[in-house]
DNA sequence: GCTGAAGACTTCAACTCTAAACTTCGAAGC
DNA sequence: GCTTCGAAGTTTAGAGTTGAAGTCTTCAGC
């Protein structure tokens, strides 16, 4: 009963072991970016985490900025493109609110919409992740040269194009 | 206020225009990367909900499988590898017990710890789950040729290399 | 052998998310 | 105009997770 997580590679033959018809190029590819995405989550929290800031809220001013100025959005946009039920949205925004990261007020045009912006605060840590989590980046891809990165790049993009086709 | 997500390229865009200092050939294979997992999780999760399984429990079984039998793991092991609390490995537990998926025993040889072992159902609902995601898998992939599979393994593993010396 | 300290799991309270019922507003139909 | 229906958010109850405190076991020092 080990402690150590098995490498990437014990635990495809020990996949093929249990499963004979399974394909070990498809497995590593697949494995491979589910294990790259959840340790940069645990690098990425940790960063949030020295600016006092949870993964939740990252999530939200990232989606509030990338809308550009005015920075604003329905919070049903917002839960929709999160995969968040808007009850979840009603309460992230109270919390977001209380920190002073964002503003809530009611849509005059239709009075049945809120409207949520973004604070000079909010977007001032949008800022202060982003320069951290630059530099994490290109620390990440720094073995890969120019052509690597553009060759990474559209391999992921073919696949993200596929699953989205997949969703719909 | 838009609805519709945008584009990768429009989002790099504009967080070119709110921080200058952008690398936007890093930020695509971030972004990408992100995205994809994203989306991925949510294609697995309703494979998983057709079987009636749930992703946390599932998280669980790829772990004892992944041991080789005779499939057993301490809890805290477990929890260290999902990064998860004991506490909450606890309750997993308890509910997979309910479920008929896993067992849970004292280790005789040292009665502090407890032996989480799979079941032959647990056993059965991995086979199965196993069985869809490949076919799902090798759907994503079918864009893409030999060479590039293997290409794109190479490149993930030298990014999984890098974080995992970096979280160290 | 006894005692104190450390390790592994469990228990408990607080927090976050989901699902479903509820409230409010706007738009159609009559 | 009045009614009904649908859309957007909020509220509430229940499930899962975390962090801290508690319990039980082992081991080292005496």
């Amino acid at each position: 009963m080990p402690d150590p997580q098995p490498s990437l590679d014990e635990q495809i033959a020990i996949y093929q072991r249990e499963y004979r018809d399974l394909d070990p190029q498809v497995e590593r590819v697949v494995n491979a970016l589910s294990r790259l995405d959840r340790r940069m989550s645990v690098a990425y929290g940790r960063q949030l985490a020295t600016l006092g800031l949870s993964g939740a809220e990252w999530e939200v001013l990232k989606e509030l900025v990338m809308v550009g100025s005015p920075y604003q959005l329905w919070p049903g946009t917002i839960a929709k493109r999160l995969g968040l039920t808007p009850a979840a949205m009603t309460h992230r925004i109270d919390r977001m609110l209380a920190a002073g990261l964002v503003t809530r007020e009611r849509d005059e045009e239709n009075r049945v919409r809120v409207i949520v912006g973004l604070t000079d605060e909010g977007r001032e840590k949008w800022l202060q992740v982003m320069r951290q989590a630059s530099a994490f980046e290109e620390y990440l891809l720094q073995d890969l040269n120019n052509e690597e990165r553009a060759q990474l790049g559209d391999l992921l993009i073919r696949l993200l194009d596929r699953v989205s086709t997949h969703l719909d």
